[in-house]
DNA sequence: GCAAAAGTGTTGTGTCTACACCCATGT
DNA sequence: ACATGGGTGTAGACACAACACTTTTGC
């Protein structure tokens, strides 16, 4: 029986996405040295002795960018293979966080935005994760409001259409994209519009999200229950 | 900076549900001495030094039961609260795991099954564990052909209708779950049918599903890409 | 024949995609 | 007027819930 947990060191990851320059992006660094010298690595750090961690991984971002860039962070999952840090025994618990597309945070000289369609070389097994993060991602934007977390404050269709696509990989129409997420009240008209371009065309009405928090607006596909009941917690 | 991670100890918890008697049931152990002397624990215990997180849960549920009943295992979710149990410093990694209606394990004398709807005393955090495996289980249910992992080799759809309806919590007919799952090819007539019972009626077909690993069937509610293109993971 | 249980037919609804068409602006 | 970009109308395709109806058995 292995009970004895040594030296197990526990690290906290972020899989930071932004969507800039019509591409989903992803915030790497570049290790200076060993084990993975020169590979691009996912920012975080150890987990303190008194923290979450939410916390801690709130704490190692800070390093890297303004972290109330920040519009959404959470949990994607915890990796354990005994030999994915070649050095030492490491578990990371990997976060999935969102940075709206209107910002734009001053970074080290060592970090930078990858495409996460053509990524670098990365340490350890940092690919993987930030393709769970960006799985995770598509599949909310599916079926949560969690589009707001791309977005700026106030957007046109055209400018949501455009972080859709960059984030889902694939085109997406600015007509059903509008109805959907009308008819679901995930987002709203503000009124007022925005000024046309230099080569005219009728000016695009302006949008928000009604909410900034996560919430999910297509609970279930299908075995939904039945009309007159309540699925409740106390129930089954 | 507290970057020493001096006494943090991390466990690997299951949350094990399975259909019993018409209801959604969760295996609890009753823990004999303090921290939380009396109350309902989730199996589980200490990671080892060379194992990854899920071969230590399996590890340690062969304690319980026998692991070869388990017919789906996946990471839920890691706790990190620093008071989370009040005697030490111990992150918990959750499981979700899944035992057919068809098998009944030998359980130690300290172990029991608890309705999910009525549960006893819990230890720690694990009554808030217990309902996020149950979530994850419900949600699942409905885009995925996770139920292969409730249900017995083969089953007539009564069968498989009372199990979806323990596991969601509300009442589910047996018609359109034919229909739904027919449709998506989760599920196909094995050309056999069961006999008819003591008071008579139409003898059963006997279904079976078609695959016994986790698929998920209903990828994207909304926002699929347009018909004639490909998502595919160099896209976007 | 009658009750019981299983399974199919059918209708109606809601949600989505696709595409044609109309609207508002600059030149 | 016409090009450009924004937005609406509408038709068709599905998938689903609900429920009536038919089928197959035991008594």
């Amino acid at each position: 029986m292995p009970e004895f947990t040594t030296t197990t060191a526990h690290v906290a990851l972020a899989v930071v996405l932004q969507v800039r320059g019509a591409r989903l992006r992803v915030l790497l660094w570049q290790r200076a040295r060993p084990p993975e010298l020169g590979a691009w690595a996912l920012p975080g750090g150890l987990l303190g002795a008194d923290e979450t961690l939410e916390v801690s991984i709130r704490r190692h971002l800070a390093e890297k960018v303004d972290v109330r860039g920040l519009s959404h962070l959470e949990q994607l999952e915890t990796r354990s293979e005994p030999r994915r840090n070649r050095a030492v025994r490491e578990l990371a618990t990997a976060y999935l966080g969102l940075v709206p597309a209107d910002v734009d945070p001053v970074l080290p000289g060592d970090t930078a935005w990858h495409p996460v369609a053509r990524l670098p070389q990365a340490a350890f097994d940092h690919r993987s994760i930030v393709l769970a993060g960006r799985d995770r991602l598509r599949a909310k934007l599916s079926y949560s409001n969690l589009g707001f977390a791309l977005a700026p404050p106030q957007f046109t269709l055209s400018e949501l259409r455009a972080l859709y696509a960059a984030a889902l990989g694939h085109e997406v129409s600015a007509t059903n994209l509008q109805r959907v997420l009308v008819r679901r009240g995930v987002i709203e008209s503000t009124g007022t519009r925005r000024e046309a371009g230099p080569v005219g065309g009728r000016p695009a009405a302006v949008y928000r999200f009604r909410s900034r928090r996560l919430e999910i607006t297509d609970p279930f596909a299908v075995l939904r229950p039945p009309h007159g009941a309540r699925a409740g917690p106390g129930a089954g």
